[in-house]
DNA sequence: AGGAGAATGTAACTGATTGGACATTTCTCT
DNA sequence: AGAGAAATGTCCAATCAGTTACATTCTCCT
């Protein structure tokens, strides 16, 4: 039962005052979620009490009580997804619905502004260098054989490798690091390294608490779903492939050259099976 | 600027106590719009000074300044679902619908005799075999590196190697292959070749037109959805985690042996940063 | 081991908030 | 016009919230 419904249930016996307090609660109902009684007193300026008065009339104990009845109703409005997930039963149905939630989430989260913060320095960098940690490596890889096809000097930095290949990180690059709790030791180190070197960092992680939120602005936070043991690694994939799709349309033509010159050499190494149109 | 950045702009300096009263209020942000010094040091398991703390650490003046930054953006977000709505009708909601479409999709349709069907070669076999084309390396990678976790013998064929490797296989092996139009000649190639070889053959692929529902019952259809230019590898690295998913539970106790081990590898190694419970 | 400094908790204080008793005003009916 | 009832406002007490000062505990380094 909502306020709307208390407060016409209650209509015929409110008096004039009452009346106007029930104006202003409907007409914005952060009065009575976050404001006390003397702010709706003065707001509908009246007294203290005629505001308790009114809550009692509706059928609450008191002014708090209300309240409380009011920030109910703001928290369902505020946390409906999430907590659908977690009353939905069955594991294979509940991993799906995580799923979907959590890439719900990132393409909710996403507004232009931020892609473009993120996806910007991808795209005008002279050299491009992809992080990740243990659990990240799908999402890593997708970035890596995407980017590679829309723009020229992308590298992968593997482990064994990251010593001898950071050595040609220059200003001017950027990196984007793909690391999640726990973090991996060797993609910190690596991603502090290179920004000490005056390269430009885009970091996917966990939230703002992550040792890479505190190194670059340019930080996004996903959802980590769980899926069976382990956690899931398909919104990092698809982060990936947003920001590849996003690097895309920045480099238009060039990308587009890109793409044709690997199809030709596709082609011309026969490595398809003929299309069947 | 939002509570999150707040927070990852003094995350360095927080102490334990102060980490865990962000994570909570990161959770749920109406502890802070709703909460009092006393709820959230309650919830925290805390004292209310260190709440206090924590508000001035970010910027505030104290906890009530804290609160009403809160409210505001709760407010915010309260009134916003028009812009919301608006905001799906770009391209990026629409490419982000279209992931969610096809991972419900993709539970939907997979129901427990089926996902037995692919999952139990994988889980029962002497060797694993995975083949992957060109745009299904992610998916690919992201079942190397589970199966790996949870059961031994598990090989990812790259086209230069599977001359070598593939000598190995045996009947009793399983192999599973991703592969989509347009179909990779070698990944075709290298499951039939396995095929004669006795070793049982799953596959996700596009339908039954495909050239991999010829050679094997066990296969699956996926949706590809588009993301910019490419085609989406999120559906099959989600098909992939299911897939690892099962197999642990099938393997149980031999899989949670198995990544233990591994567990115990990467402390032995220092490879993760230390855990701050 | 011991000491310095940070981190955290305890306790007390100040101010604000709620709700209720009581007074005043306003309305209505005779 | 006046009396009684309803509506509203004033004032106060009790509670609770936020803050600050200080004590204790913990951690790290010598």
């Amino acid at each position: 039962m909502n306020l709307a419904e208390l407060i016409a249930a209650a209509s015929e016996r409110l008096t004039p005052v009452e009346r106007r307090i029930a104006a202003v609660v409907l007409e914005d109902p952060t009065w009575l979620a976050f404001g006390t009684v003397s702010d709706l007193a003065t707001e509908v300026d009246t007294s203290r009490p005629s505001i308790v008065r009114f809550a009692r009339k509706l059928g609450f104990e008191g002014f708090a009580d209300m309240r409380e009845h009011a920030q109910r109703g703001v928290t369902a409005k505020l946390s409906r997804p999430s907590q659908r997930i977690r009353h939905q039963e069955g594991s294979l149905g509940r991993a799906g619905a995580e799923l979907t939630e959590s890439i719900r989430h990132l393409f909710d989260g996403l507004d232009g502004p931020q892609l473009a913060a993120l996806g910007d320095p991808l795209a005008r960098a002279q050299q491009v260098w992809i992080l990740s940690g243990e659990t990240s490596l799908a999402a890593a890889h997708a970035m890596f054989s995407g980017l590679t096809m829309v723009r020229p000097n992308v590298h992968l930095i593997s482990e064994h490798s990251s010593g001898r290949d950071l050595g040609g990180a220059a200003p001017g690059d950027a990196a984007i690091v793909f690391d999640f709790p726990r973090y991996r030791r060797h993609a910190l180190t690596a991603a502090t390294a290179l920004g000490e070197l005056g390269v430009e960092l885009v970091a996917i992680t966990d939230g703002p608490l992550s040792p890479y939120a505190a190194l670059t602005q340019n930080w996004f936070a996903l959802d980590v779903p769980a899926m069976g043991p382990f956690d899931s690694s398909v919104p990092r994939v698809a982060m990936a492939e947003v920001l590849v799709a996003y690097v895309a349309t920045q480099l238009k033509d060039e990308a587009q050259v890109r793409i044709d010159r690997t199809e030709a050499l596709w082609t011309a190494t026969d490595t398809f099976l003929a299309e069947e149109n």
